[in-house]
RNA sequence: GCGCCGCUAGCUCAAUUGGCAGAGCAACUGACUCUUAAUCAGUAGGUUCGGGGUUCGAUUCCCCGGCGGUGUACCA
């Protein structure tokens, strides 16, 4: 036994040790094999005057939540994955053994419970046990019954614990999997057709991120974990799937925050012959849904912001929201004219540089945390976007939007850019900008580009952040309150 | 990456102007046949995150490190 596991539990798991090889003296196998159930704790609950009237018996199965012992009997509370159900266990109602073996059952145990219903005289509804059969023997204590499990680290690190004993948490990741199954019905009901690509790539793309690299070695190459899966669901339509998607998970080496985790969930989705306008509609109808399905109605709370998710949303011009903040249209702005107006508006320009650093830094400071109610902020500046089509009227602009909620980017869509010799030109812009020192471009694909050569048709595109979309349906906060296994560095050990 | 805050019993939390480290829950022993944060009596449980320094004495003060939280930066 390492000293690890020694010191984990410390002398309540020895104690429940015990108790296991007790219960193993009296003929219990502590880990049995199956159970069979005749009703969920919910379904017991929904049936009660059928199954109490006619002294039915029910079998239920779940975890010991509490034990109140009084000498010859005991209450206590079961859970499973339904609900909550009390338990009466009286010793003159049961077999000797079995009493023995309740009488060595902890909290946390996993047992499969038989008996009848009744009400308790303040109208409880208790199963009043004769058969019990331990299903699994909990080694190591819950945390404690009133407060639960409190601190983060633990919570994240130890996330079955945290299921296990914060009930609010369990509903957060039940209203995760509604919101998906809803998108992904209200994406086959339109004939989207679900489709996998990639996770590990040659060249990562469709997004502006430093990837995670890793080495295949029976091909002796480096390969990326994807960033996007953009340019593949495009190459599927060139191929003719007119309407695809895929839920996707993405990996960005980059910091980590209330709103970034290194691993993330991203829908992203494709119709042919669409435009963006197409895919704006397409947003507000599938968000407004979402509400309706997952919380009976459109208007949210999310902290003290009172949001209301019915269409349609408004559409705002990035330019136009610019001015409505500094009170001057920038489109046209020199440099120096970007940098003063920033300066005057307080924003701080340490590392801004270039006029597309510039006015995109305008808007993050000061657009972005006033979008609180849905919009669409439309037609960015093409230096933003090397994979959006040229806007059809504006010069210097693209057809291209973002879906803003609460202050957070929800989302990204373009009027898809299927011109493959602007592509390339796009692509080589990235190339130049890279070797003018901007951090991150975008490679150029020429694999990608062959594709578009076929001929891709006019396709409108979309990615949804899953989990920003999650935290904003959920009241979530932070990011590592809507994902199951949030990254964390690894536990050190005791002598760091 | 940087700033600030935190880390004390299995869990939730106290305490120390630097002087024997505490409670509730959980556990253990006992009492108790309708309780539900059951109750009552008792017992046990600590490397105060790790390392170093100052000091007669450090859990407390200082330095280094670890992990977490939060803000900020990065995320064209």
């Amino acid at each position: 036994m390492s000293d690890k596991e020694k010191k984990e539990g410390g002398r309540e798991r020895d104690e429940r040790i015990r108790k296991l090889e007790e219960l193993r003296r009296l003929g219990v196998n502590p880990y049995p094999y199956r159970f069979e159930r005749t009703h969920s704790l919910i379904e017991t609950m929904e049936n009660e005057g059928s199954l109490s009237t006619d002294g039915a018996s029910v079998s239920v199965a779940g975890r010991i939540m509490a034990i109140r012992g009084h000498g010859h009997t005991s209450f206590g509370n079961l859970k499973d994955g339904t609900g909550s159900l009390q338990f009466y266990i009286k010793d003159a109602g049961v077999d000797e053994k079995t009493w023995k073996t309740f009488r060595l059952l902890d909290v946390g145990d996993v047992v499969g419970l038989s008996g009848s219903l009744f009400r308790t005289k303040t109208g409880e509804l208790t199963i009043k046990v004769k058969g019990l059969e331990l299903l699994s023997k909990s080694l190591l204590p819950l945390p404690e019954k009133y407060h639960g499990l409190q601190d983060k680290e633990l919570r994240y690190r130890q996330r079955y614990v945290d299921l296990i004993v914060n009930d609010e948490v369990m509903e957060v990741f039940r209203t995760r999997a509604r919101i998906i199954d809803t998108i992904r019905s209200f994406l086959n009901e339109r004939d989207f057709l679900e489709v996998e690509t990639p996770v590990l790539q040659p060249i990562y793309g469709g997004a502006m991120a430093r990837p995670f690299v890793t080495h295949h070695n029976a091909l002796d190459m480096k390969l990326y974990l994807r960033i996007a899966d953009e340019l593949y669901l495009k190459r599927l339509i060139v191929g003719g799937m007119e309407r695809v998607y895929e839920f996707c998970k993405d990996f960005r080496n980059e910091g980590m925050d209330r709103s970034h985790n290194p691993e993330f969930t991203m829908l992203e989705c494709y119709a042919a012959y669409w435009d963006y306008n197409d895919m704006m509609e397409f947003v507000e109808t599938l968000y407004q849904k979402l509400a309706d399905e997952v919380l009976g109605t459109t208007k949210i709370k999310y902290g003290e912001q009172e949001i209301d998710l019915a269409t349609p949303w408004r559409r705002l011009p990035f330019f136009e929201s610019i001015k409505e903040k500094t009170g001057k249209d920038l489109r046209e702005a020199s440099e120096e004219e970007l940098r003063k107006t920033a300066e005057r508006c307080g924003i701080n320009l340490e590392g801004v540089s270039g006029w597309v650093g510039l006015i995109d830094e305008i808007f993050s400071e000061l657009v972005e945390p006033h979008l609180i109610q849905p919009v669409f902020i439309t037609d960015y500046p093409v230096e933003l976007s090397p994979l959006a089509k040229m806007h059809r009227s504006e010069k210097g602009l693209v057809e291209r939007f973002e879906p803003y909620i609460a202050g957070f980017e929800m989302g990204n869509a373009f009027s898809e850019l299927n011109d493959p010799l602007d592509q390339r030109e796009r692509f080589e812009q990235q190339t130049r900008m890279r070797q003018e020192g901007a951090d991150e471009t975008h490679p150029v694909d020429e694999n990608y580009l062959r594709a578009l050569e076929h001929g891709m048709p006019p396709t409108g595109g979309l990615g949804i952040g899953i989990d920003r979309l999650v935290m904003l349906l959920t009241d979530s906060h932070s990011i590592r309150d809507v994902i199951l296994f949030p990254a964390m560095r690894p536990e050190t050990g005791r002598d760091g």
